[in-house]
DNA sequence: TAAATTTGTGGAATCGATTCCACATTGGTT
DNA sequence: AACCAATGTGGAATCGATTCCACAAATTTA
């Protein structure tokens, strides 16, 4: 394999030469220049990234933890990342959690030992400890998805959303309306969804009884069983319900389909996350938009710009854009 | 930061000490031996990545390219991939080209500059130029989704599956069976598929009418164009559609729920790839499943086998199954 | 008992880049 | 003309690990 001392060999002139050709740093004649950048290109040399990032301590990689990398949210989100650090000569390393609170700490410590450049944390919650890990790191971190002090982050507007998505059901009418959401660890999506909704409906003089509420994970089937506990055990049943994501509300359809309950006449619904398939459901569901590619794509701009020392927005909140289909 | 030279002043020994006991390799006093892992505990010292793989030429990361991380098929595949290659210390260097087949030949390039200890492809396509690249890589490498000659990989048995759902169709009486492919440069997904697919026909002594087959892409947008073609065009009206993947085939009940026409009453229709979704489809969409992750666990080991050049088996075939729902 | 082998250890070389220092030459300023 | 600054270059040191060589002591074998 060719290495700088084989270029400068080549090219008549010493390894300083070479880098300083190579990094466009310091004097060289516009001779010798021309004669190392002849070599460079007749070769195909690369010069090593072990060796220059044990040297320089960078290495133009940003690990990215994240849950899973099954649902659209955080593929989205790669798919945004990926397209903005590639542009900057950036790579990505992947550290999937599967959904284990303890590895987003031993993939911190990891992705550290890695000497990456920079972190994005695609967040499922802020708890104290990960907190405190993320401020003793001293690496450049994003926090995407999750509100936390301190750090840089791009999150949602979770809590306008799903106020604006409550109120437009009930400027349809509906004043029962049952609520479906994640444990309230995940203050994203978990808490301030849920205070978006009972905010709106308190704002609206309406009640809301305790056997509308129920908790799904963040898959179909426990949107299923949840929409099953609520009609099941409410005495007053809801016109409405609105689930804090769309595969929680898919879940609660496909219950309601089963249970021969129409949507939206008997039962009107509505999810946020704008899953592909949500548009492709019977009745198509309404649903909020959340940008996630372009959430990805800040998260990166962020990152760089803490690498780089650059001036940047410490907190991003990305707007949404409600999606109204049939099923409401 | 720590260095291996604190840890030997800490530990009264000298650097080759210290490596010999982190690497369990040459003779080591058990008193020297103590003291070295009592230093390392209490200091939590690591060895930098970057210094030992400029020695080793060995980084522990896996190049991992992919057409695009935001459909099943790859996101399950890299799960897999994920969850075998930590147990074994590896990382995964994301490298997406949104379906642009040139970046599959660059980032192979960057992948050997980034010197990854070998490289998943989970490839779309296996033209000429690819495969030469790959050979002239001289890095391990495995390809997923598609046979390749004289390189390792794991395949599913795209024929037989498409096969076996076919004569399902004809079992259950259907002889006017309209298909949805896709391009056939995809050898895996678009020409074996539909070889299976004609082949069985042929074997049953039924005609596939030129008016029945239609072409997409990996999107439930062309799959509802596919049907809307095939069923606008075709005299003879055919009461089954396979589609190639669950996608499309999720595009066509689209369609044809559009058009009032009843499945599978009207029209029967299947995929492959078992979308998570598809189980929600209105009806239940039958397909078959392939067990990415189990893929990507395969695809891992074959790599990591390969890395150490242990012995293991070049040519992996993951099976299938029928998932029989109410679609047909 | 002497020779051979094993055990244990430290230090230099090495991996392949970057960076800084020292030196020489050329050009500008006083 | 002398001094200062700019230009250009090569080589050593450095980054932080691994590995090999040389040496000494202890143990085993003939």
């Amino acid at each position: 394999m060719i290495t700088i001392k084989d270029i400068a060999e080549l090219a008549n002139v010493s390894r300083s030469t070479v880098s300083r050709v190579l990094n466009d740093s310091g004097y060289v004649s516009e001779d010798a220049r021309k004669r190392v950048e002849k070599v460079v290109k007749e070769t195909g040399y690369v010069p090593s990234e072990q060796a220059k990032s044990l040297r320089t301590k960078k290495t133009k990689v940003i690990g990215v933890i994240l849950p899973t990398i099954q649902t659209e949210t955080p593929s989205r989100i790669v798919t945004g990342l990926g397209r903005e650090l590639s542009k900057h000569g950036y790579q990505i390393l992947l550290a999937n959690t599967d959904h284990d609170k303890e590895k987003e700490i031993e993939y911190l410590d990891l992705l550290k030992v890695r000497q990456v450049d920079g972190i994005i944390l695609i967040a499922t919650n802020t708890d104290a400890k990960l907190m405190k890990k993320i401020k003793e790191l001293n690496i450049p971190l994003t926090v995407i998805g999750q509100e936390a002090e301190e750090v840089m982050c791009v999150t949602y507007d979770d809590y306008h959303a799903q106020r604006d998505l409550t109120r437009f059901f009930i400027q349809k009418g509906h004043e029962k309306i049952a609520f479906i959401g994640v444990d309230e660890s995940d203050r994203a999506v978990g808490h301030f969804r849920k205070k978006g909704f009972l905010d709106e409906m308190a704002a609206n003089g309406l009640s809301v009884e305790k056997a509308w509420v129920e908790k799904g994970i963040f898959d179909i089937d426990s949107g299923r069983e949840a929409m099953e506990k609520i009609l099941s055990r409410a005495v007053k049943k809801p016109t409405a319900t609105v689930a804090v994501t769309d595969r929680l509300a898919i879940g609660a359809m496909s219950y309601l389909k089963k249970q021969g309950i129409k949507i939206p006449q008997d039962m009107a619904i509505a999810g946020i996350g704008a899953s592909e398939i949500s548009q492709y459901m019977n009745p198509p569901l309404t649903t909020v938009d959340y940008q996630n590619e372009k959430a990805g794509e800040e998260g990166a701009k962020q990152i760089l710009a803490s690498i780089e020392s650059s001036p940047f927005q410490k907190k991003i909140i990305m707007g949404y854009r409600l999606i109204i289909r049939e099923s409401i």
